[in-house]
DNA sequence: GACTATACCGCACATTTGTGCGGCTGTCAA
DNA sequence: TTGACAGCCGCACAAATGTGCGGTATAGTC
């Protein structure tokens, strides 16, 4: 059965409680975070969210409450469209998440991209696999980064090639970019993720 | 600074707990799982705890006891040495740890493996990447699986051809190796984590 | 000896927190 | 109309829970 909006900001709140403090909300918690005077409205909500298997109540418990469906684990938004100019990724732009090690979460803004096309194969990025980017404008030689080009977010190396900076691909098939104008520096690569199935 | 044992004893028991339940223990629930009769037995030791920057203690907050060290987060062992023959990874034999999504968590008998050499750089897979290992004895034609040749872990695809059963690596620069008596079949490789420094 | 840390016990108290029960207003489908 | 939901209010009560303050004992260190 689905959650209503409400069940679903709520069911939220519980989430992100656990993932941040590591204990989940009281009733009364609950009712001021979302300007519920009476506990009775919060129960009635938690109750609809166990009915439908989202969390399960433990009677008699403080913070008796486990979430059943997703999780509390750190994981970073999988970006389905990067926009130019916008540094936080939009929440309409979110395509999933990734679990991730936190080594690799970074600070909040880290996210996960899907790798389109074979350009980096040489080396080892392959379409499919997730690269794991950290938002920055500069990067060093040699780094891989990720870059918008006419609005079309691609994986390459950057590289000082004499007096040019270049983005090459890992892939004698492809040509080096040359950075000018048109090209805009998202971030840099700091994991990749595959998964075989 | 060092944890005593009991130290030790009661921050396992609110990992654990947090892992297992949802949200950790009170005051009382660890006192009694540990046969203290007093609550003040109990504070005296989440106040160690808390000195040696091990837990957060949330005053006036009903389970308020934040993990600071390790983690409540699912994840894999990494195997530092596999020996034949024995299905569950033993402990001496684990590296560290990696956090990984749900999916390639698995049931729990997963691990990870840092792969050494490029003999499946063809496949994307680099030396110093972790593949993600679902221990099973019999696998697929083209699945990439971990093997142990002569006590020696390596990744490698396995493949038929014609009549016999090959583990074959994705470069050139190395043979097929036939499977037989000296090859045992370790897992199959579910997913693969790389970390750019 | 004085001091500190560890590891316990015990009790009273105030606060936090879940619970029970009653009520209200809408909307939507049968 | 009736019934089933969603969403909300209010109150009193009992249980769960953190807190303050006191005590004992052992071990190691300066």
């Amino acid at each position: 059965m689905e959650l209503t909006e409400r069940q679903k900001e709520i069911f939220g709140y519980i989430e992100k409680t656990v993932r941040e403090k590591g204990y989940p909300p009281t009733i009364r918690e609950i009712g001021k975070r979302f300007s519920c005077s009476s506990t009775g409205s919060v129960r009635d909500h938690l109750k609809a969210l166990a009915n439908k298997r989202c969390i399960e109540c433990i009677p008699g418990v403080s913070r008796g409450i486990r979430l059943l469906r997703k999780s509390m684990y750190p994981s970073i938004p999988v970006a389905g469209r990067i926009i130019a100019g916008e540094p936080e990724l939009a929440m309409e732009n979110i395509e999933g998440e990734i679990r991730v090690d936190e080594k690799l979460a970074g600070d909040g803004k880290t996210f996960a991209l899907k790798v389109k096309g074979d350009s980096m194969a040489g080396a080892g990025i392959r379409e499919g696999d997730y690269v794991v980017v950290r938002p920055q404008e500069s990067c060093r030689e040699g780094e891989i980064v990720i870059a918008l080009i006419e609005d079309e977010a691609t994986v390459k190396r950057f590289m000082r090639r004499g007096k040019g900076v270049f983005l090459e691909p890992a892939n004698p098939a492809y040509k080096p970019i040359p950075v000018d104008g048109r090209v805009k520096i998202i971030g840099r690569v700091t994991g990749l993720i595959r998964y075989y199935r």
